[in-house]
DNA sequence: GCTTGTGAAACGTTTCACAGCA
DNA sequence: TGCTGTGAAACGTTTCACAAGC
């Protein structure tokens, strides 16, 4: 199915769209995971790791890990494993997350607060750089203890994404507002959206959408919760 | 590989389990995309709908809405389409959020409140019918405007899941908690949990758990991003 | 005419199995 | 011995193409 520019919902969410260049979208997803458990070896002072324990922790195959990591170079040494810390930066570096990169919440509700204080996101390379609303009452209010970032009103949104270099945007407002608030953030020239919004985005090719509607998610897992206990019934 | 109970971290999310009972996940995820469609199709007075309709603006070829409802039954009508209305309650009867899905909220961080008040959930079936944490300066306090659910300490948890015959969990705790309150929401007898918390959950197989750590997400973006830019310097 | 449902083909990903190396 | 990296096989999902039905 074409996605050009002019078709509507373009929707290139990592779980459909099936490759980047080769690498399977899935790949790329257990990359993440791996970089936390990496992390956290290195906390504990581990040097070294096969591809055997890394997978472990995580429920995949030493196979899967090595092929996962062989698209992306040889880091390993047949006999010894990866080394802990090289690996962690091999990754960040295929990531891009060894550079900081700037994003901004759009939507000052409860989630995009939440979003716009979350610690992890720092952590991880992330930082929040603008939060905008429309809502008169929450323009000009501080967002967290102690106060942080301004909430600003849309219009902004242009001037602060390009003298910030942001190449990344949140919607995290309610689903009649979000098009419009996906294409104020095309238009301001981000390059990646994170959707909150129960609402698909029709965007052109260059900008890449991952929905993560939390709705969703709990929805897939009582799928999952009913199937296995049909399952188990039919048994 | 095998993911018996015994197993460290099962990890099964629907990304990384192909199929439960032969149903693809990633059928499952369109298909609560495909339910939100019909919706938003419902309101606008749409009576009956094509696949090739359905799909186009999710981005989804009409084959491939198809398969997935036909891996359900035959739901549709030759030369019409599908019935907007009755599809709608078809998937719902499928993904079993034609009834009411009680959860409970672990964590009453900013992540945590947010997740309890919002307001996506109880349309889409799933009810908070409590929110746990064991600050004691959080104790006590109701989430919500106007208040709403009270934070109880941890303790109470088998209690509220029993009586409320809860079967899903969300946990919105910090990483270093987390294993720990997945532990206490398996043995008060969830069956499902949602972690938002930056850390793999090992569980034993009746337990499904779906990581939707944010960080997580905006890594995959990035990533995307890099190799879309990287390809485009490639030509 | 248009649309569904579905076998069969095409495609992509994961697993296997082993050569090569520390 | 233990481990990586990798072709080849196995598996699963998506796309194609068309018979059957409205």
């Amino acid at each position: 199915m074409a996605r050009d520019a002019s078709a509507a919902g373009s929707h290139s969410d990592p779980k459909d769209q099936p490759a980047w260049d080769g690498i399977p979208a899935p790949a790329v997803r257990r990359l993440c995971l791996y970089l936390r458990e990496l992390e956290g070896l290195l906390a504990r002072g581990r040097l070294t790791v096969s591809s055997k324990d890394l997978g472990r922790t995580l429920g995949y195959t030493d196979a899967q890990v090595r092929k996962d990591l062989a698209y992306f170079g040889h880091f390993g040494q047949p006999g010894i494993g990866y080394g802990v810390e090289e690996l962690i930066a091999r990754i960040r570096g295929i990531l891009g997350t060894d550079k900081i990169w700037n994003v901004v919440v759009v939507g000052a509700g409860n989630i995009g607060q939440a979003l716009s204080t979350y610690r992890g996101f720092p952590k991880r390379g992330f930082r929040i750089v603008g939060v905008f609303d429309n809502n008169p009452a929450k323009v000009g209010q501080r967002i967290g203890d102690p106060p942080g970032v301004e909430i600003l009103p849309l219009d902004h949104l242009p001037e602060v994404v390009a003298s910030q270099d942001v190449r990344l945007g949140i919607v995290a407002v309610p689903a009649e507002a979000a098009q419009q608030v996906a294409e104020a953030l095309l238009a301001a020239g981000v390059k990646g959206i994170l959707n909150f919004a129960p609402a698909s985005l029709a965007m052109p090719e260059p900008v890449a959408v991952v929905p993560v509607e939390l709705s969703l998610q709990l929805e897939q897992l009582a799928f999952q919760i009913r199937a296995r206990s049909t399952r188990a019934r039919a048994r």
